[in-house]
DNA sequence: CAAACCACCATACATCTGTATGGTAAATTA
DNA sequence: TAATTTACCATACAGATGTATGGTGGTTTG
């Protein structure tokens, strides 16, 4: 069985894991600097330890070569900037201070940020309460995209519609009828484009 | 504006994409050597022409940095190895033909895979059709987890829970009565863990 | 046709990266 | 108390890595 993993290892584990959430896997030195070390060596015990654990596994010889194995790591907390609940105004976290669970898979899009959604609303969108939605920020959606908006200071998250004169907002549910804009209204601003909704199935227990 | 790349500049991206959803960065040899060039500058060359054209951002002198900027590959296509429609078959693509546009940020756990949802069989756990599912292939799942499951030929998506001699899978839906499977009974088959549920709003155009 | 671009090659080189080895000091454990 | 573990340091080195420079041959394009 693999021990557990000491205050200062657990702390490089967790570089890791954040550097892999960027995209990037770091060098000895890199985490060397990180946490002030002046040497590789350092790093290099410490790795060896985590691997010894059973939580990495190191290529050798091939630079930036970590490879993470742990399962209980398969999550990473992800700040949450703020609430959606269609019709309410959109909540944005002071200090983004909730965080949710991604996959480690999850690499954020850059610039993306999380919203967290609460209420029913928008269960026509077959989106629902504790879904989170993957928003990036774009000044510019495209036709039929589902975006983030905010509307005489409500939140609404509708597909998106630029015509001529206006832009529509369409519901998924056909019943409802499309919300119209007229161009250069002010009371209107774009937050993004939905990119996707995730839904964390094994924290969520019942 | 940018620029289209031309066809071996789009192999190359691609190939760091991959890579880059694998959550590893390829060097320039690594380049080379998938594409049988036997010389790192022609990969140079290439990388400079891409990152030229705005698709990449290279961090000079530092070792596999390469980010990617291109909003258009936002997604990577990701295999699809079946379906599920609870009660039906679990139905396995011999070929793992169909993709499904996951965001770049979603870097699969190791050795999980996707299965499409088929159906509305699962709506009672708020997964419909054209979701996909992240499994994550595992012999033991806690209690309270969400599994993939085959009974006597027909795939359950059930939460999973283990008792003294058997093993109850409960429906979302409470008006269903739990699945009772005694203990050895060799028609059941834990094929993993649902892990999360991704739906791709980008795709799905109205 | 000349100029530009494209797709490759080779050689050379400074720096980065991981590794090897050995040492110090403190805390923990047997 | 002795042995082990943890957490750091320094120096040295081979090979990996990105870069610089210059060359060949083919295809587009003005």
């Amino acid at each position: 069985m693999s021990k557990q993993l000491t205050n200062t290892q657990q702390k490089i584990l967790d570089f890791i894991i954040d550097k892999k959430a960027e995209g990037k896997v770091p060098t000895l030195a890199e985490i060397a600097e990180r946490f002030g070390y002046r040497n590789r060596s350092t790093v290099r015990q410490h790795l060896q330890a985590i691997e010894k654990k059973g939580f990495i596994k190191r290529n050798p010889k091939i630079s930036r070569g970590i490879d993470l194995l742990t399962e209980d790591k398969l999550f990473i907390p992800r700040p949450v900037l703020g609430e959606v609940a269609a019709g309410n105004p959109l909540t944005i976290y002071p200090d983004a201070i909730d965080t949710v669970d991604l996959p480690t898979i999850a690499r954020m899009p850059k610039d993306s940020f999380l919203l967290k959604v609460k209420g029913d609303s928008l269960k026509d969108a077959y989106i629902f309460t504790g879904d989170v939605v993957i928003v990036n920020p774009n000044p510019e959606p495209r036709n039929g995209q589902i975006v983030v908006a905010v509307l005489d200071d409500a939140a609404v998250v509708k597909r998106f519609f630029k015509k001529r004169n206006r832009i529509e907002l369409h519901s998924e549910n056909p019943e409802y009828e499309p919300i119209v804009i007229e161009k250069d209204y002010s009371g209107f601003k774009i937050v993004g484009v939905v990119v996707g909704v995730y839904r964390n199935m094994e924290t969520r227990v019942g």
